[in-house]
DNA sequence: CCGGTGACTAGTC
DNA sequence: GGACTAGCCACCG
């Protein structure tokens, strides 16, 4: 496979911006896309991410379902996936699987 | 080059 | 279901 020059990171950034409102995604689905097992390389991607305003990293959680952590902090993730329509109980998903979106 | 680190994951108890 | 462990990979100093 030829991949990009670009970093890692970089990657991760053009794979969430493929994301529609109101879907989520995981770090292990992201990595997997990537053709990789670097799960935590994404999580490391996500917190270095400077453009939080256009990347909608937020919308990334956990493969068990949980919401992760965040920037600006897991409160404040789960405040805006609410606003996107997603339910969200004590830090867990609900219909978490139903809001997956899968990348091609 | 190598060791430490982290917005993770899967398995066990 | 919470707590702990080992494995995972890119990035940084």
């Amino acid at each position: 496979m030829s991949n990009t020059n670009k970093t890692f990171a970089a990657r991760c950034y053009d794979l969430l911006l493929q994301i529609p409102n109101g879907k989520i995604t995981t770090y292990a689905a992201i990595a997997t896309a990537l053709n990789s097992k670097a799960y935590r390389a994404v999580g490391s991607a996500m917190a270095k991410n400077e453009q939080l305003i256009n990347i909608p990293c937020h919308r990334v959680v956990k493969s068990n379902g949980c919401v992760g952590n965040y920037r600006l902090g897991t409160e404040e993730k789960i405040k805006i996936l609410q606003k996107e329509g997603i339910m969200i109980k004590n830090g867990k998903i609900i219909n978490f699987s139903r809001y997956l979106y899968s990348f091609n």
